[in-house]
RNA sequence: GUGGCCAUAGCUCAGUUGGUUAGAGCACGAGGUUGUGAUCCUCGGGGUCGCGGGUUCGAGUCCCGUUGGCCACCCCA
C-alpha cells in the first residue's frame, strides 16, 4: 500500500473550507460587479514565453512550467494574470469599450518555499481598469479594493492603503540631482527600510544626498493628505468638493513640489470616492515590481508588519509590451492566504455555521418521518416534490424512527425547517430556527408553508 | 535556496530509563427506551505510530535519510 500526500504548498478543500473559500471569492466577485467591472478568465496553463518576455528568463525558477512527454512546446502554470489579462486585451482591443474595466478570480501558481501567507497554490482576484490614463481610474482601482475589504468587516483602522507614485518620485529625484541610473538602488533600499536600524538607513541615504531630518520623512513614510471637514459638524463625512492638501509639516522638510502635482489629482479622486481616510500616502512604498509606471499601492494591516494584503499600480506600458496598441492600465491582485489570515486575525471571519449558511449551503426544509406506520415510505416522495419545486430538501441517512434523533440530524445540517410526516396526507412543519411548530395540516398545504422564504 | 521546531485515530492529546494484542476524551456509526433538536443504556468501526533504512533479543520511543507541516531569512509578479 502506498499513500498519498498532498503536494507542498497546496490545500485540500473539504466542505467546510470549500464553502470558506467560496465565501472569499463571492466576496472578491460582488465588490467587483458592484465597481461595474466584468469577470474574464484565461487558461490555468501559458507558454512559458509569456512569463520570461516580461521578467527575464530568471523567473523560470520560480514557476511550475513543464514540457508535454514528446512534445517540444514549454508550458507554465500561471504565476499570475497580468500577461494573461495583456494578451486578451490585445487581441480583442480594437472591439473593446474604453475603458475596458475586467477582473477575474482563480487559482495561480508560484514555486516558491511556503511560509506563513503564503503558498505554491493560492487564488488571487484581479482587477484592471485599461484605456484610462486620469487619475479617477487609479481612484477607481483602490476604491474597489477598499469596498471589498469594507464588505468584510475590516475598517480604515483595521487597514491602511499605503500609495505612492512612482514617476513623481522619479521626477523629484531628479530634480534634486540624483540620477536616474542609481533610483534602483535607492527604491530598493526604500523597500528595505524596515529590516534595518534607523541609523543605518539615514547613513545609506545619505549617500543619496538626503539629510538625516529628510531620512526620517522616509523612515516614518506616511505623509497625511489632509481635507477640510465637512461644513455640516454633525456629520462625519468630508466636503467632497473641499480641495485637499499635504501635510506641511513634512514640506518644511522635503520639497514636494513634483510629488504633490501627481498626488493632489489623485487625492481629489479619492475625496470623490469616499475612501480618502483610509489612505496615506508613503514615499516608501515602491514596490518590487519594475513595470510599475505611475501610481502605486499596497494595502497593509494596521499596526502590523504582515506581507502586504493586496498591491498594484499604474502600468502604462505593459500591453504594448505584449504585443498590444499602447495602451494605459492600471490595476491590483488581491490573494487569499493572507486576506484570510487578516480575518482571522481581527476576528471577521464568521463561524463555521454562518459560513455555509452566507454561501446557501444549508436546506431549506428537512424531511422527518413520524410515527405513523406508512410515514416511512412517504419521506423520499415527499423530498423529490420539494426538490421539484427547488428547494434543497434532505431527510437523514439514519435508520432509526426516534424523532428526536432525527431533528437532530436536522438541526444539525443547520436546515431552516422541518417536515414530520403524520401520515399519508398530513404533516407538522417545525421552524427550527424559532422552534415553533404548526399542524397536522394536509399535506400540500405543509408544502407550501416550507416553501416559503 | 538557507536555517530552527514538529509528525501517534477524523479532532485534541497520553504513551514510563526501549519491553506483551498502542490508549483516553470528543466526533462518527448501529440498536433500544421516551412523540420533538434531548436524556439514559448497549454495541461498533476506525491507527502497519508520515514514509524508508539502521542499531537492538525487542523501536511509537534511539540514530540516519526522506516527505510533509509550522516559523524566520532570501524572494515576492
Amino acid at each position: 500500500m502506498t499513500s498519498f500526500q498532498a503536494p507542498k504548498g497546496t490545500r485540500d478543500f473539504y466542505p467546510l473550507d470549500a464553502a470558506k473559500r467560496r465565501f472569499i471569492t463571492e466576496a472578491w466577485r460582488s465588490a467587483s460587479i458592484r465597481h461595474a467591472f466584468e469577470e474574464v478568465d484565461g487558461p490555468i496553463f501559458e507558454h512559458l514565453d509569456l512569463y520570461t518576455v516580461k521578467s527575464g528568463e530568471g523567473i523560470v525558477s520560480e514557476l511550475f512550467s513543464f514540457r508535454r512527454d514528446g512534445g517540444e512546446k514549454d508550458y507554465a502554470l500561471r504565476p499570475e494574470f497580468t500577461p494573461t489579462l495583456a494578451r486578451l486585451f490585445a487581441a480583442k482591443a480594437g472591439s473593446l469599450p474604453k475603458p475596458t474595466r475586467w477582473f477575474t478570480a482563480g487559482p495561480f501558481f508560484r514555486a516558491e518555499k511556503p511560509q506563513r501567507g503564503r503558498l505554491r497554490e493560492f487564488l488571487q482576484w484581479n482587477c484592471d481598469v485599461l484605456g484610462d490614463p486620469s487619475p479617477a481610474a487609479d481612484a477607481e482601482i483602490i476604491a474597489t479594493c477598499v469596498s471589498l475589504l469594507a464588505s468584510l468587516g475590516l475598517t480604515k483602522n483595521d487597514v491602511r492603503v499605503k500609495v505612492n507614485h512612482r514617476a513623481a518620485l522619479a521626477a523629484w529625484l531628479e530634480s534634486r540631482g540624483v540620477p536616474a541610473a542609481t533610483h534602483g538602488d535607492l527604491l530598493k533600499l526604500l523597500d528595505a527600510k524596515g529590516k534595518m536600524p534607523p541609523e543605518e538607513f539615514a547613513h545609506k541615504i545619505a549617500a543619496f544626498g538626503f539629510s538625516p531630518q529628510q531620512a526620517e520623512v522616509f523612515q516614518k513614510g506616511v505623509i497625511r493628505v489632509t481635507v477640510p471637514a465637512s461644513v455640516d459638524p454633525t456629520s462625519a463625512a468630508i466636503d467632497p468638493l473641499a480641495p485637499p492638501t499635504i501635510d506641511s509639516s513634512a514640506h518644511d522638510v522635503i520639497d514636494l513640489t513634483y510629488f504633490s502635482d501627481a498626488v493632489l489629482p489623485l487625492a481629489k479622486e479619492l475625496v470623490a470616492a469616499g475612501i480618502i481616510d483610509w489612505v496615506d500616502f508613503d514615499l516608501s512604498i515602491v514596490r518590487g515590481l519594475a513595470y510599475y509606471t505611475g501610481m502605486v499601492f499596497e494595502v497593509h494591516e494596521a499596526g502590523g508588519n504582515d506581507r502586504a494584503i493586496a498591491g498594484g499600480g499604474r502600468y502604462d506600458n505593459l500591453v504594448e509590451m505584449f504585443g498590444g496598441p499602447s495602451t494605459p492600465a492600471v490595476g491590483f491582485g488581491m490573494g487569499d492566504v493572507v486576506l484570510a489570515l487578516v480575518l482571522q486575525d481581527r476576528k471577521l471571519m464568521p463561524s463555521d455555521q454562518d459560513v455555509l449558511r452566507r454561501v446557501g449551503a444549508t436546506p431549506d426544509v428537512f424531511v422527518v418521518p413520524g410515527p405513523a406506520p406508512e410515514a416511512e415510505a412517504l419521506v423520499k416522495p415527499l423530498t423529490a416534490r420539494l426538490r421539484a419545486l427547488g428547494l434543497h430538501a434532505r431527510y437523514s441517512s439514519k435508520t432509526t424512527r426516534n424523532i428526536g434523533k432525527l431533528l437532530k440530524d436536522a438541526s444539525d445540517s443547520l436546515a431552516r425547517r422541518a417536515i414530520i410526516l403524520e401520515g399519508r396526507d398530513a404533516a407538522s412543519v417545525k421552524d427550527l430556527v424559532s422552534g415553533q411548530q404548526i399542524g397536522p395540516m394536509p399535506l400540500d398545504a405543509a408544502i407550501a408553508l416550507a416553501a416559503q422564504r
